[in-house]
DNA sequence: ACTATATAGTTAGACATCAAACTTATGGAG
DNA sequence: CTCCATAAGTTTGATGTCTAACTATATAGT
């Protein structure tokens, strides 16, 4: 932040001499940091104190299609049922969602996106529109999208090995 | 609007046809889910409930050297500085540091790490050792220290841009 | 030298998340 | 049919993190 050197002044990121084993600490840091700063970034323009994770799951619904059980979305963002209790109950409060009981099975329950909901994430789409084009001047386009492909095998292994 | 082409429709790990913007938002949510994976994975492992972020501390005294300052202590690990100083002070309880008054500025103060914080991070790491392995088997070693790379740029961009 | 601004750290309050225990419902084994 | 292990959600209590306001010290402008 204090420092002023322009990226095409920098040196190029040498690779580190890292042992596989450091290497994986050292991505998994990196990994934690960017998380960080991006909710930080997208939290602040987030309209009426909406929460990354709550535009997550309106977003999600939106792309994927609503009528989910909680469970579902709780996988779908690898948090704890727990935590996607708290997030719908507060988008619940907000009119955001609607939650009815699960026809096919009493113990569960459906989500569904409602048009308050539709508005409210297209709002926030919108606010993060250019910051996101902003952004995008400054990264590298294609080298994101290469490690996007790394980054989603990652995650699926670490998904598949919950238990290692 | 959207794309409709279902996951299970994708080619396996293909870099899905998205637009810039998308691909951007799609990057950090792959991030924040592995951040939370990872460190539930890590915090699992960690002897008498260390928290990943106490290791990092503790981690990053040992490599880099200790008698720092919290507030840059905060910066390399991008959290605020309130953040930092309730961290201090669980490992400050713990014995795990230890805090003095930086003698060249009567606002600031230093962080030491104690032969308890060196043996606690060994004792973490050592934990650690086996799950990181395990998972190397199953990671692309040689795409993850691609991805590292910008991974790293990111982090900096990011970090170079935090009013964006 | 005085004053104003900036910096390091703490405190207070809010919130997201987690783990563990609990409630209710499902479904298979006998 | 009964029982019991499993599954979906909720509740409770703890903790990590954030923002905003506050204290104390340092530094710069006049």
């Amino acid at each position: 932040m204090t420092d002023k050197v322009p990226d095409s002044k920098r040196p190029p990121h040498k690779a580190p001499q890292l042992s596989d084993g450091e290497m994986v600490f050292r991505f998994f840091n990196e990994v934690g940091i960017i998380s960080q700063l991006s909710s930080a970034l997208f939290n602040k323009r987030m309209p009426r104190g909406l929460h990354v994770s709550h535009f997550a799951v309106l977003n999600h619904m939106t792309r994927r299609g609503d009528g989910v059980t909680p469970l579902k979305l709780a996988n779908a963002f690898q948090v704890t049922k727990a935590t996607m209790t708290h997030t719908l109950s507060v988008l619940g409060k907000g009119g955001f969602v609607r939650i009815e009981p699960n026809p096919k099975d009493a113990r569960s329950k459906l989500v569904f996106i409602t048009d308050a909901g539709r508005a409210l994430r297209d709002e926030a789409m919108m606010s993060l529109r250019e910051p996101t084009a902003e952004l995008l001047k400054l990264l590298r386009a294609d080298d994101m999208r290469d490690a996007l492909e790394t980054l989603i095998h990652v995650r699926e292994t670490l998904d598949d090995n919950r238990d290692v």
